[in-house]
DNA sequence: TATGAATGAGACTTCATTCAT
DNA sequence: AATGAATGAAGTCTCATTCAT
């Protein structure tokens, strides 16, 4: 009983964190009400509260969006040996996800959870936690390769991380609004200036050139 | 008698817009009250109403901050002899805004207004035409360079524009936040990008090392 | 099995009515909710209502308190000889009775019942029922106190119910309040009040004065 | 300015008051909607809320009712000279008040402040400062009796203050229930058992007998 | 022009009660 | 008989906006 019990009401969360989202994603965190969620997910305005306490701890549960930060970590720590290829499947992992419609709802709740990460603690431990693993990870990722010699030894990498993570944050900001982004020539145009201010030799714009998407 | 009623009425308007930026960077739009507002700027609620028709124009006038483009598009137009330089400019002005810890209210309103323009068409025209004004300057730049030969042909001026303004959004972003940036070594690392990825000789970096400020 | 059946559902009903009290006595009647009497007796909310059709009734068979009254009631039908006895047994009864914290609960949910019993008809009935049967008692008490010539004359014996009870309402008031009550004292005092306004001769005080509890 | 704005606030205030105390004595504290008293009252509901912060501000305002223990102080306190006067004024005023109409009203909201005093104790406060004034005026009353050789010495005042406070409490509860209460024999029971408990002569019936009200 | 009391729509949340399992 | 998830009506309180002074 418990096992079912359990399946269910963790299926009966997500149903209702897909209706908000959907609804944050088009009215704001703000302009949208609890009915309207409980509208949009089918249930009654009471079996909202069986499965969350109140309207901020939904907006929290969708704020900090691990997904994303967690796919890009992933795809840092997939090549221990090469850092050039770390640096490109981050780059190739991170143009995927923005050009990918379907995550186009999650982006502008992300938008809005880092305004609401401004006064709402919770929320703002929850978003600059998402940010300090991927830091963390590009860091060791640049370190390895100061290491092994493939990146210049006067680089930071904690500015390295620090950038190439607001140049993400910008380009997601400006997908959420609708803007027309080319991603292939601002892929290309990263993978020069990493090119050109990490690597110790120009290698990595060829070899790392991926199989033209968008 | 109308010129100094215009000034009076500029003075209060600008009166109440200083109390709301405390506001709205303290509390966010939607938890500041038109009675916060009024108490914080020292006149009455219905006098606010006199000098804006609703709570929403007093966000719209601060949600878009015309004077951080207007000082970019300022800092590039400044150079029309050396491209070099007006992208030099452009970093140190906007490395000098990063820093000052007087633009904190406005870095934190700006945030808010990224959020907002997701929703309000009104907002999302104002600050994406801030956006597209320093956009089309660096174009324009970055053609210049081209035609000059200082820069590579194969740069795209539109990626270039569009990345570099993702960078400082992101920045602005993490600053909001109060999260611990190094601008001295971002600076450093972002001229090493742009030399590396734009130029044709490697001058930039010497060229544009600026006194060191941080 | 139809006996068992009932002795069950009895003890059920007690086992929510006892936790019923201490949450009444707790909280009060309207703080308290039906989740919380469900938690405290141990059982499931849809159980609570096959044991009682609603809230109100579980505040019904709770607001009105039989033993009390029906304690005083035996009191003052013990001694059909003596009406003196029976005053004295009386107060002696109603005396243990405020001093046992054991019916702490009960005299704090007895009070909340008398301030439901301004707006629910029912508990209205139940309350001024079980007051009623203790007056009727009381007066027969005095008058034959008066046919016997204990009493004076000129006593008028529903004057003397009513006034006790309500010196009983209000001392139980104050008990529940937790005020400090020197029972001792008071007990005295009653005593030398209902000789020196009822008694024919001054014989009642020595003759009644209980050993010394409190 | 100041003076007329501060008039109008406390009338609105009473207005309000007054129109809770009709629904409070109606339908309790708890069936009662701020609703219910905005309609009552004539003003909107955000106007209840310009004078009071929470429906329990107007509770509290209401539950402990200065009034009723401040006339009983003050028929004390008349009678400086003479102990057994005081004694007479107390029983003259309350009964007074008891068959009062115009009171109906303030006692059942009274007997509903008790209920509400064991859980609250903002209110219990209040409800017990009360009580303890009356108490302390009716023992120093008692002292100034025995000190003049009035009343006997083996009285305790405090005793006294306690049970009668007690009888005028079960007095008023009793009222507020709409019971018939004989006011004119309980005041004659009531002088007879303080005659015969407190007094050294049996002077005090006669002395104090009222003209006969009701 | 300035005030600030008044408004009332509407938001969030609670809770007595029901019913499928 | 027992459960506990689900319901939805209703309650308290807030707040952008108006308007008489």
């Amino acid at each position: 009983m418990p096992k079912i019990s359990d399946a269910r009401k963790e299926s009966r969360r997500q149903q209702i964190l897909d209706a908000a989202r959907r609804c944050f994603a088009r009215e704001g965190f703000h302009a949208t009400t609890t009915a309207d969620i409980a509208r949009e997910s089918g249930v009654s305005q009471g079996t909202l509260y069986l499965y969350f306490a109140t309207k901020d701890d939904v907006i929290l549960a969708l704020a900090d969006d691990r997904r994303e930060s967690e796919a890009l970590v992933h795809a840092m720590a997939q090549s221990e040996q090469d850092p050039a290829e770390g640096l490109a499947l981050l780059l190739e992992v991170y143009g995927r996800s923005l050009a990918d419609p379907a995550r186009d709802e999650a982006r502008r709740v992300g938008v809005q959870g880092w305004a609401e990460a401004l006064r709402n603690p919770t929320i703002r431990a929850g978003v600059t936690a998402g940010m300090a693993e991927v830091r963390t990870e590009l860091v060791r990722l640049v370190e390895r390769g100061r290491a092994a010699g493939r990146f210049r030894d006067d680089i930071d990498p904690d500015a390295v991380a620090r950038t190439l993570i607001a140049t993400f944050q910008g380009l997601t900001l400006q997908a959420a609004w609708g803007e027309p982004l080319d991603l292939g020539g601002i892929g290309r145009l990263l993978r020069a200036m990493i090119r050109g201010a990490l690597f110790t030799e120009p290698s990595f714009a060829d070899a790392t050139q991926p199989r033209d998407r968008e």
